[in-house]
RNA sequence: GGUGGGGUGGCCGAGUGGCCGAAGGCGCUCCCCUGCUAAGGGAGUAACGGGUUUAUAGCCUGUUCGAGGGUUCGAAUCCCUCCUCCACCGCCA
């Protein structure tokens, strides 16, 4: 969430800039309710502090062995007076912090202005696709005729959105993961993390799934009711990025860099019809994750560095990509700045994302209560997080098949994966 | 699943209805003393929010002793529910 302040102090200013990323800010509704709060705070407190005051009175009268009833008596009026203000002030708040939970996040001022994802602005491309001198396969008809993806089984076992993975494929699936969490760990300086795939709410509130996006969880109960219900990740940035939550670190203990590989579950409830042939949008999918946690003056620093991690898979693989920068009307909820990196899909003559790494500022920081104390200084600041995905497992491997096959209809083995294959060098 | 015992400030640990936001210790900060990286003495040291303010300074004030609810003029202290940790037993991948 936003610092209130910002809709308080600045709230002019701040609905300008989310009016660049579509959001419409109801600046007269939120004046009127700080109006209220502001008041009613005061005067509840007001009461409150009375009340302290004289039950302490009491207090020390019935240590002096003096009579307190009709001490007591006086409290009747005050208590209710106070209840029935706590009661108003209670429900304020919340309509308060309801409306504060659905703002989302202000972009950064280097992020290009525009409505969809048409404006997203290219900074670079790397590599060449290449030229196939015969008619190329999509990696739903290479991976059947190898045997080594099942669309069928998995629509009967769960329904469409699965895949059942079968021999070298699914052997190469695993391949990429390990390749990726060994490169992170080994040369990006990441910690390899193992985490819970299942999460309470306290933990979708803090990386703000909730409460705006729980359509798009598995839960195994509602997990909007607290205290009940557990969802599967969508991703491993939950688990991560909640480690954090209510710590306060050391200035020398930042950066935390950790990284998971996990299975992610989405819904995907409102894109119908969208990628509904092959791999590129399932219900379950794996991705290996990257996370940081910062000091909040180096978090941009941290996002080229962190996108540049996610890049080395792809270079290391060499498969095609460009990254662009989103525009404010297609940036995630919580993100101040994401890059999308975008690998080349052969048979779909484009390139469709397989990553994105997000500066969420102290966004997430903030209803984490994610803080740092900087060496000397007594109040702790939040910091910041980044998260990426470095990579999309199913998406890379829809990338290698399709970018590798030869006109036999059989895929090479990327160099850098063969010894994870036990030097097989071909499938099929 | 059963029985028993816990969850208090950065950490350890007192506190069973009224100056307790919380003794004491450790750690940390500052000062003093001390002729040799030891020891001693003194002072300070929670977070979050609101109001006021140029101010993240001060001042006023509220909340917080695992979470939520209740009893009470008043709750860290009593009652209920939940979460969680530890020990032993049972079961088990």
């Amino acid at each position: 969430m936003l610092d209130p302040k910002f809709l308080r102090n600045d709230i002019e200013e701040t609905a300008k800039k989310l009016a660049s990323r579509g959001f419409v800010l109801d600046v007269e509704l939120i004046n009127q309710l700080e109006e209220r709060r502001k008041t009613l705070q005061v005067e509840t407190e007001t009461l409150q502090s009375q009340r302290n005051t004289r039950s302490k009175e009491i207090g020390m009268a019935a240590k002096r062995g003096e009579d307190i009833a009709p001490l007591r008596a006086e409290m009747g009026k005050l208590g209710e007076d106070l209840d029935a203000a706590k009661e108003e002030f209670t429900a304020l708040a919340e309509q308060i912090k309801q409306a504060s939970y659905a703002v989302p996040n202000v972009p950064h001022e280097s992020v290009p202005v525009g409505n969809d994802e048409d404006e997203n602005v290219e900074i670079s491309t790397w590599g060449t696709p290449k030229e196939f001198n015969f008619d190329v396969k999509d990696h739903v008809d290479l991976g059947e005729a190898l045997g080594g993806l099942d669309f069928k089984s998995a629509v009967k076992i769960s329904g469409s959105r699965f895949i059942v993975m079968q021999g070298q494929i699914a052997k190469l699936h695993r391949a990429l993961a390990q390749y990726m969490l060994n490169l992170h760990t080994n040369h990006h300086g990441y910690t390899e993390m193992y985490v819970p795939l299942l999460v309470n709410a306290d933990s979708l509130y803090g990386t703000t799934q909730l409460p705006k996006f729980g359509d798009d969880l598995f839960n195994t109960k509602p997990a909007t009711e607290e205290g009940i219900g557990m969802s599967l990740i969508p991703s491993a940035e939950v688990p991560l990025t909640n480690m954090s939550r209510d710590m306060i670190y050391d200035e020398s203990e930042l950066p935390v860099r950790i990284t998971a590989h996990t299975p992610c579950f989405r819904s995907e409830a409102g894109s119908y019809g969208r990628d509904t042939r092959g791999l590129i949008r399932q219900h379950q999918f794996d991705k290996v994750e990257l996370v940081q946690i910062v000091h909040p003056e180096k978090s941009f620093e941290a996002l080229e560095e962190i996108t540049k991690h996610a890049e080395q898979v792809l270079k290391n693989l060499e498969l095609p990509y460009r990254k662009v920068v989103l525009c404010t009307g297609d940036m995630g909820f919580s993100a101040t700045k994401t890059y999308d990196l975008e690998v080349w899909v052969p048979a779909q003559k484009t390139y469709r994302e397989i990553s994105s790494c997000s500066n969420v500022g102290d966004f997430q920081a903030r209803r984490l209560q994610a803080r740092f104390r900087a060496a000397g200084a007594k109040k702790p600041e939040l910091v910041h997080t980044l998260n990426g995905s470095g990579l999309a497992v199913g998406r890379t491997l829809v990338a290698v098949l399709e970018n590798y096959q030869l006109e036999d209809g059989r895929i090479e083995i990327p160099a850098v994966l063969q010894h994870y294959m036990g030097g097989l060098t071909h499938i099929g």
